[in-house]
DNA sequence: ACACGAGTGAGAATGGTTTTCAAAAGCAGG
DNA sequence: CCTGCTTTTGAAAACCATTCTCACTCGTGT
């Protein structure tokens, strides 16, 4: 992520840059609908949240403040087997990684020096440069093994 | 994948197993589409290479054949960053992974024991059982970085 | 209060993927 | 070769997550 996609969401209301981010209702309740939720979840899931939380905020908004979100590097995306993109707030905005569970969707956040550096040397092996990954670990958490 | 995924595929003609696949013109032509190419492409660009080589196969059949494909575990998917399936015939059916070109697509296949060693390992940290996942490596290959 | 660019939302448009279903093609067995 | 039965195919329609349109509203600095 880029420092001025950081600052178009962090930037405090008294900086009037042009293209920063105002905060609004609707902004406020995505955000706060991701703190309700520990696991990832689809934009439509999100937009039903802040519904059934009282609020109404127009499914398009929700898709735009995600992705802005996303952008800012302060939610992490990835997407389901089918293609559904799903999205989490996570407590550390540095980089990382998921073990997520696959049956209830409970997700550990994962941090691994070993897999960053692995990475690099195989970039270097290979001569390719810029080297980034996507890494995502999938099991069976400790309360679902408990009950088949 | 499941045994029976695989035999659905790679019966022999002479086995009269229940639901075993057919080998017919739009099959091998999807499957020789695949031979031709040595990066990820879409079931639709896949649908135009076989149209360019003279054959008429229908898209929904591509599609079709490469799902299966993909769950006997010929073929490898993943998912551009818009969310697109993109499928690749690799040398090895062994577990791997990829290392991508942003630029030009290249691919070079994989293999790290120290990766799949250290999955286990986080699993086991947090009481996660069959672990699994999903790793891809992203650069600029050197071709590629020769001309800016 | 005013002006104006940013933000919103209902609905339309997109675009990849799947489903439908009737016609065509394999595969014995006779 | 016929015959009956199952699988496969494909054109078009259905799906569905996501994006776009655009008239209207809101937030902000003056
Ligand atoms: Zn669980
Ligand atoms: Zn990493
Ligand atoms: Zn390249
Ligand atoms: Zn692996």
């Amino acid at each position: 992520m880029t420092n001025t996609d950081r600052d178009r969401v962090s930037a405090a209301p008294s900086s009037p840059e042009p293209g920063a981010l105002r905060p609004t209702r609707q902004r406020t309740a995505v955000t706060e609908a991701l703190g309700t939720v520990a696991d990832f979840r689809s934009a439509q899931e999100i937009h039903d949240l802040i519904a059934g939380h009282g609020e109404k905020v127009g499914l398009a908004t929700v898709y735009r403040t995600l992705a802005a979100l996303a952008d800012a590097g302060v939610v992490d995306v990835l997407r389901t087997e089918e293609g559904e993109a799903v999205y989490r707030r996570c407590a550390t905005t540095r980089h990382h990684h998921h073990l997520v569970c696959r049956t209830c969707g409970a997700t550990e956040e994962i941090e691994g020096p070993a897999v960053e550096d692995w990475a690099g040397a195989i970039g270097r092996t290979f001569g390719y440069a810029d080297i980034s990954h996507e890494l995502e670990l999938f099991g069976t958490c400790p309360k679902c093994a408990g009950a088949p």
